[in-house]
DNA sequence: CAGCAGGGGGCGT
DNA sequence: CGCCCCCTGCTGA
């Protein structure tokens, strides 16, 4: 186009419009800087830049990558950092739409200056922002929105980082080292370094800052990326710049490649996840003993980051608004807990190992959700969530609030779910939260819970709806299991009551613990108290097997739906055992978080009194009685 | 080397 | 004029 060219007379710079040479001429060669910021002072004569800038100190709006932990406080950054730290990787984030770290409300008192930010973010971005954005408010607010005012304070971004550590690099690389490194040395405080305005902003930063977005929204991104990847190229108003080589060239390589790298780099991600939980679980105790203050931080933060990262995939897709609702529940519960946290930053650093686990789980969760389709991911997310939230709920206080809600819930979300997509969205949230509060009202309702996520599945998937309403799969299930491991039990009918929630998953294959913790969570089954498993299984772990167990005993009905939502799951929480899958380490790692030592003592069937040296053989034998007896009782009242 | 922030240019409104 | 994006410079790890 033969446009006129206009040229700058101070330097060779042309322009198609005059008003660029203007402006050119402003910036670069004119000095008079009108803009001033009023929190430093920055000054510049391009308005851009000067909002920008001002941006910076008010909120710093992170934008979060979906690789990884890190959170970049401006797009372009975030986008540089993309490029080079995860050239690699499939994942064509979308910078436009990748969630802010937006806080939602309340104690902050920045809030508006999130939200507002956040809804500017949202709306030019697209819809998915939208997500994103309650994503993050969510997240932040269930676990964050405390800590991260607290922390915000002291220092700014470092924060962020603090929740993910490895999860990054999956597709780069393994080599969580890098990760970590990055995300430690943040954790710890990394005072942004920034140059002499930035630490200025800082100040200004922290006080107009509080929104203290950064945090462990992170997790989010992850999922949101993967959405985002699909809503990128439509967000991205220009399309020139997504086309662009270096992106398109990933986005479309991305699907593919993105899964089975994801593919690899759970495994690689579930083995660390294993030893790390391992590790983590010792310590844990120990620093429970040491310092029961770290260790609620430690919870906090690791519910949080599951939770979030869970909840996010979910959401997502499906349900924002939906998700808005849970929120205020799960805030309400979680902030109480996470108030202490502020300073997670401790936390972070004396237990980088921990975090990492947990970071690794949710990689690998997010991993095998996100690779395939949407489906997927609901389901994984559902799974996910019940999973992680067990984790969280490592407390038992966590879990008593909790509960309560959870019945209600459930089952309500069962039934209602069936009808759309939306409303699987609510449900999913209800029953997120549900199910994260006590695991025990799953195992009641079992049903419910998986009937929600079934639901959720086939909703999505959009083939499948068959109905979840079929036990039967379950059942076979468990009889299969119970025929094998039917051994000696027979009695025990109080026992056998008492089971019949664990034992559906318990009798798969591996991971007997798995099912005998569960049931000694569960006490809801009003059949019976839980007396029988092993009282030190469950004390604490929650477990995300259980969820499973239950679910899959539930229902067999969308079997496919099921069993991938299972095996993600599994691969997740459980699959350190499960892939391994023996049980050598399945006792202690894999689901329970139980270290075990206690335990080890000596195992006495309490319906044979057989003993058990190894906990594992113990709890295998459990569980075949929990089984018999379950099945038993199914059949016995099926009859009736 | 990675991250942050600013500068500067292109394009759309 | 505003927004977005790319590039560059500086700094800390």
């Amino acid at each position: 186009m033969a446009v006129s060219w206009v040229g700058c007379e101070s330097c060779n710079y042309l322009a198609a419009n005059q008003h660029e040479v203007t402006r050119h001429a402003r910036q670069v060669h004119n000095g008079p800087k009108p803009l001033s910021c009023p929190y430093c002072d920055y000054k510049t004569a391009d308005r851009s830049n000067f909002k920008k800038h001002v941006e910076l100190h008010l909120n710093p709006r992170q934008f979060l990558c979906p690789l990884c932990k890190y959170a970049a406080s401006k797009k372009c950054n975030l986008q540089y950092h993309i490029k080079s730290r995860h050239s690699g990787c499939n994942v064509s984030v979308d910078v436009s739409k990748v969630k802010l770290r937006v806080k939602k409300p309340g104690p902050d008192g920045a809030e508006e200056n999130a939200d507002s930010r956040a809804s500017k973010l949202d709306n030019s971005s697209s819809i998915e922002e939208d997500f994103d954005m309650d994503d993050g408010d969510e997240h932040e607010a269930v676990d964050s929105s405390p800590i991260n005012l607290s922390i915000r304070k002291s220092s700014r971004p470092s924060v962020a980082q603090p929740s993910q550590s490895e999860t990054p690099d999956k597709a780069q690389k393994k080599s969580s080292a890098t990760s970590e490194k990055e995300k430690l040395p943040k954790l710890k405080d990394k005072v942004e370094p920034e140059k002499k305005v930035t630490t200025r902003q800082k100040k200004a930063e922290k006080v107009n800052e509080n929104p203290a977005e950064n945090t462990t929204v992170k997790e989010t991104q992850t999922e949101t990326i993967t959405a985002a990847v699909n809503t990128d190229t439509k967000v991205k108003r220009r399309v020139k710049k997504l086309p662009a080589e270096k992106q398109t060239v990933q986005d479309q390589a991305e699907v593919p490649q993105s899964q089975k790298d994801q593919m690899e780099t759970e495994k690689s991600d579930q083995q660390k996840s294993k030893e790390e939980r391992i590790v983590r679980q010792k310590v844990t105790k120990e620093e429970e003993k040491l310092r029961p203050e770290k260790e609620k931080e430690q919870q906090k933060n690791e519910s949080s980051g599951k939770e979030n990262k869970s909840l996010n995939k979910p959401r997502k897709y499906g349900s924002r608004k939906s998700e808005k609702i849970t929120e205020p529940v799960e805030e309400a519960q979680q902030k109480p807990e996470s108030h202490e946290k502020n300073q997670k930053e401790k936390v972070v650093k004396e237990k980088p190992s921990k975090r990492k686990s947990v970071e690794a789980l949710d990689l690998s969760q997010k991993c095998s959700s996100e690779t395939p389709s949407k489906a997927r991911r609901l389901k994984a997310t559902s799974a996910e969530k019940v999973q992680s939230k067990p984790a969280s709920e490592d407390k038992p206080n966590d879990a008593t609030p909790i509960q309560q809600k959870s019945n209600g819930t459930t089952p309500v979300k069962q039934k209602k779910t069936r009808s759309s997509n939306k409303k699987a969205t609510g449900l999913r949230q209800a029953v997120d939260p549900a199910k994260d509060k006590t695991r025990s009202v799953n195992s009641l309702t079992t049903e419910a819970p998986e009937a929600s996520v079934q639901l959720d599945n086939s909703k999505q998937t959009t083939n499948s709806e068959h109905q979840p309403t079929e036990n039967s799969p379950a059942q076979k299930k468990t009889s299969t299991d119970d025929t094998v491991s039917a051994v000696s039990e027979k009695t025990l009918d109080k026992p056998s009551k008492k089971m019949d929630v664990s034992p559906s998953c318990s009798s798969g294959e591996d991971t007997p613990s798995s099912a005998e913790d569960r049931p000694a969570p569960t006490f809801l089954k009003p059949t019976s108290p839980p007396s029988l498993v092993l009282p030190s299984q469950r004390i604490k772990p929650a477990d995300p097997e259980d969820d499973e167990g239950i679910h899959s005993s539930h229902e067999g009905g969308s079997d496919i739906s099921d069993s991938a939502s299972e095996g993600s799951d599994d691969s997740g929480l459980n699959g350190n055992g499960a892939g391994s899958g023996k049980m050598a380490n399945d006792p202690e790692t894999p689901t329970d978080e139980i270290p075990t030592p206690t335990e080890l003592k000596s195992h006495m069937c309490i319906f044979c009194d057989r003993t058990f040296p190894l906990e594992v053989e113990y709890r295998r034998h459990l569980n075949r009685h929990l089984v018999n007896v379950y099945y038993m009782d199914n059949t016995a009242k099926g009859q009736k």
